[in-house]
RNA sequence: GCCCCCGUCGCGCAACCGGCAGACGCACGGGUCUCAAACACCCGACAGUGUGGGUUCGAAUCCCACCGGGGGCACCA
């Protein structure tokens, strides 16, 4: 015997046989076809599509076991469903396998991608395999590149020099959303900058749209989400002020020029008693006087010495050096001493500020660092800020500012946005912390920017009618090495080609794009995956987009998700979509870890989900895995147990058994009360995302079943019982629920399975209780608990509760001060 | 530094609008079956919601403070 399989004992329940016998059945009916529901209601369920790193792990068995509990319910709830499988399959990963093994990107991403989708449909996701797509098939891209054209049309898509995010390991820039700590998301090097000329997609122009349509997400998507996409956004409110910088003496520097700031606070103009530009910003080299020049070229050099992380650590002393000029205050015509500082960024607001060092913290330490006045504005109880070292920034009185003294604070910055704005020298202003989306990379495995450069017409676009751009399929290994520009470059066949517009000699463009304007769009491909005549089809979209129900993790909160909410703006913009947002609900995941940590192979606490299926089998791992907490939240593998998870299917499959073995007899109202409970719950707790308590009652339910065939009861309900548990089970343990429908009888080969069946519904007659238990509390305190009709008086209720011997005696002969009656389940009598 | 979320039996987690706290699973103890064990089945106990205050007839749930844990942003004017 088995001694070493404890788990699997010769009556244990064998989930291997039973994935065996239904797996090519199922293959061979195809229930999971969009479509196959036709003229039923739509629902999308979609999830974060794979990277081909590998096979599949526990994170991906998580995600995916959630959303295809959502599409199998929504399916037995008789509606179409689209639950379509894919990869986004361009990226960093399958480049460097590429090089190391001497290979093209592709050998290794294609095989990688065939080992998942194997694993997907033995881990029996509910996919309609007919939409599978590759964003790193020229049948995908091309549209990538289409789309990239028209965003380009609209003024979307622009390219630009400035000083961008570099990862020196990967040797490509990065954009905003993937430095995380000022070092790169992908690979943990620090981020350096350079100055390059780059492609960017003009996401800020649509930063109030993507602010305001989150209130159509409130409460569909997780609020932490939306939180964080506020926070990235940045909005921030305020003015534009105009300044004017004149040269500190006349002769021989340049006139005065209008420099614009913004600022949060033109309350505290009159408090502004210098002047900053930020030291990397051109405006600084423009501005800086001719006596100031060597001191400013020296601080420029160190200022770019620092990287990211030291430059942005705040507790670091302020540095800056004077750029011998002055900047003339619109208010009050003061002239300020004009500075260059590393603690003014250049692409934020106008790269310059006016400082008040009284109520900014970062301008009091500059003015104290470089003994600078500082001058109180807004009065209040606070200490002194020249003493204190602390800034005060909440509200006061206007003090020393002329027009604005005697005003609170919010009064005071309305006054002076009007001031301003007569005076044609300010206005009110928004600004944001979001930048433009830096798309270009300077990799290979990526779409080409459909670009050329030609020397005479400039920038051209690759006509429609040439799309794709194709990769070369003759790079290989060493060839893709990362040298600091695009591979592609060094193709010459590749780059070298004629200009489409005046059919001269010209270049590629080499850069291809980031991966996320792959992944942008690849929901809305989905609809029509084989359209050949744009993106997608038109009517296809309308028809099942926005998406239902997305579940992904909450890592691309802040990158994907912003990028594609941008993305269906724009396409809603162009008239291809009548949507703005493609989401409609949203569920993060958490993740899978071990032993209190994430996995990780230098832990070496990985657990392998090939290695737990083998064990357990799918449902068992399924269930494991969903059971074991909200959606939501991460899941300790060491604190829960497949082992008796198997178990209990175990127990399942003899209820059901003993059920199919069992005839005639009469129906038992305790049983069908109980089957009708448990869909009652089940169906409003999977409706509400509690996924995990509904296996609680499928347990109850189950132990109920039991016990009634053990008891003896008839046929008729037992049957039914084992009827609605299989149905309900079928969404979280497609085979183990498809084993107890082939036992009812049902002819399986022949299409009747339970993944075609339809969800059970409660009858509401019972789920009315003939009686029920009301409570009685003295002062809150449970003291007494009677049965009651449901339908009993609020009046005959309390008579009752006030005559039961308890509560007589507990009263001691006193009239209550208060009874408080919520028939039929609850009274609380106060005491005098 | 700023912002957000979470703290319930030994563990993981339940509890609709404030109204019987602890469903369900794990672990634990006992029993039935067995020559014995495994499997299976049955039964069971314990413990009151991080701490302190407030609102309320009544608080795990609402408010305030603190403690602990997790996360986001971070020289953003």
């Amino acid at each position: 015997m088995s001694e070493d399989q404890p788990e699997t004992g010769p009556a244990a329940y064998d989930p291997h046989a039973v994935q065996q016998t239904w797996l090519p059945v199922w293959d061979a009916l195809d229930l999971n076809r969009a479509g196959r529901r036709a003229g039923a209601p739509k629902k999308y369920v979609l999830d974060m599509f794979p990277y081909p790193s590998g096979d599949l792990h526990m994170g991906h068995a998580e995600a995916w076991a959630i959303a295809d509990i959502v599409s199998r319910y929504w399916m037995r709830s008789g509606f179409d469903v689209l639950h379509p499988a894919g990869w986004d399959s361009f990226g960093l990963p399958a480049e460097n396998a590429a090089i190391k093994r001497g290979e093209h990107p592709a050998a290794w991403t294609y095989a990688n991608i065939d080992v998942q989708a194997d694993s997907f449909r033995r881990y029996a996701i509910s996919f309609d395999w007919s939409t599978r797509l590759h964003t790193s098939d020229p049948e995908y891209y091309r549209w990538t590149q289409w789309l990239f054209l028209r965003f380009r049309e609209r003024g979307l898509a622009y390219r630009r020099n400035s000083a961008v995010n570099w990862c020196p390991n990967d040797q490509t820039v990065l954009a905003n959303e993937q430095v995380v700590a000022g070092k790169c998301e992908r690979c943990g090097a620090e981020v350096t900058k350079r100055e390059l000329t780059q492609w960017y997609f003009k996401i800020t122009d649509y930063a109030d749209r993507l602010l305001d349509d989150m209130k159509q997400l409130e409460g569909h998507w997780p609020e932490r989400v939306l939180l964080m996409q506020k926070n990235w956004i940045g909005r921030s409110v305020g003015a534009h002020v105009d300044f004017v910088v004149k040269p500190v003496t006349e002769a021989g520097q340049q006139g005065h020029r209008p420099v614009t700031v913004f600022t949060t606070r033109p309350d505290t103009l009159y408090g502004a008693t210098f002047f900053v530009v930020a030291a990397d910003a051109t405006l600084a080299d423009e501005l800086c006087a001719p006596s100031a020049r060597e001191a400013f070229e020296a601080y420029r050099i160190e200022t770019r010495k620092l990287n990211d992380i030291e430059r942005q650590a705040t507790d670091r002393p302020k540095t800056g050096v004077s750029l011998g000029v002055t900047a003339v205050n619109p208010l009050n015509g003061e002239e300020l001493p004009v500075f260059a500082a590393d603690y003014v960024l250049a692409d934020y607001g106008t790269g310059a500020i006016m400082a008040v060092p009284a109520h900014d913290q970062r301008d009091l330490d500059f003015a104290r660092a470089f003994d600078l006045p500082i001058r109180v504005v807004v009065q209040s109880d606070a200490e002194d800020p020249a003493v204190s070292g602390v800034a005060t920034t909440g509200d006061g009185v206007l003090v020393n500012s002329g027009p604005l003294d005697g005003l609170r604070k919010a009064e005071a910055i309305e006054r002076a946005i009007v001031i301003l704005a007569d005076r044609k020298t300010g206005a009110k202003a928004v600004n944001y912390r979001l930048r433009d989306w830096l798309l270009s990379r300077q990799r290979f495995w990526g779409a080409p920017i459909p670009i050329v450069h030609c020397p005479s017409c400039g920038e051209v676009a690759v006509p429609d009618d040439q799309l794709p751009v194709r990769l070369p399929d003759d790079m290989k290994g060493e060839a893709l090495k990362p040298k600091g520009q695009s591979p592609l470059a060094s193709n010459e066949a590749w780059v070298n080609v004629r200009c489409p517009s005046c059919g001269g000699p010209a270049k590629r463009d080499t850069d291809t794009m980031d991966t996320f304007v792959d992944s942008s769009w690849y929901y809305l491909r989905y609809c029509s995956p084989r359209y050949t005549e744009g993106p997608f089809d038109l009517d296809a979209v309308r028809a099942w987009m926005p998406v239902a129900q997305y579940v992904g993790g909450v890592e691309h909160a802040i990158l994907h998700l912003l990028y594609s909410r941008f993305f269906t703006k724009v396409l809603h913009d162009m008239g291809m979509v009548d949507f703005v947002e493609p989401f409609t609900s949203l569920m993060n995941q958490g993740q899978v870890i071990n032993g209190g940590k994430a996995m990780s192979k230098s832990l070496g606490n990985g657990v392998d989900l090939g290695g737990q299926l083998a064990a357990y089998g799918v449902d068992a791992i399924r269930l494991t895995i969903v059971a074991a907490g909200p959606p939501e939240e991460d899941i300790d593998w060491a604190d829960v147990s497949p082992a008796s998870t198997l178990k209990w299917l175990g127990r399942v499959v003899r209820v059901a058994t003993d059920v199919a073995a069992t005839s005639g007899g009469e129906r038992d109202a305790g049983v069908d009360k109980a089957v009708a409970k448990a869909v009652d719950e089940v169906t409003r707790l999977i409706e509400s995302h509690r996924l995990n308590v509904a296996i609680a009652r499928f347990h109850e339910l189950t132990t109920t079943l039991r016990r009634a065939v053990d008891a003896g009861v008839g046929e008729p309900s037992l049957r039914d019982g084992v009827h609605a548990l299989a149905v309900m089970l079928s969404c979280y343990a497609p085979y183990t629920a498809e084993e107890l429908w082939s036992t009812l009888g049902h002819d399986v080969r022949s299409g009747d399975s339970v993944h075609d069946s339809v969800w059970p519904t409660a009858d509401p007659a019972l789920l009315v209780d003939e009686v029920v238990t009301c409570v009685v509390q003295v002062s809150g305190k449970l003291r007494d608990k009677l049965e009651v009709p449901p339908g009993i008086s609020e009046d005959e209720l309390r008579a009752v509760v006030l005559a039961l011997p308890r509560i007589v005696e507990l009263l001691g002969g006193v009239e209550p001060r208060a009874v408080i009656v919520r028939a039929p389940k609850l009274v609380n009598v106060v005491p005098g």
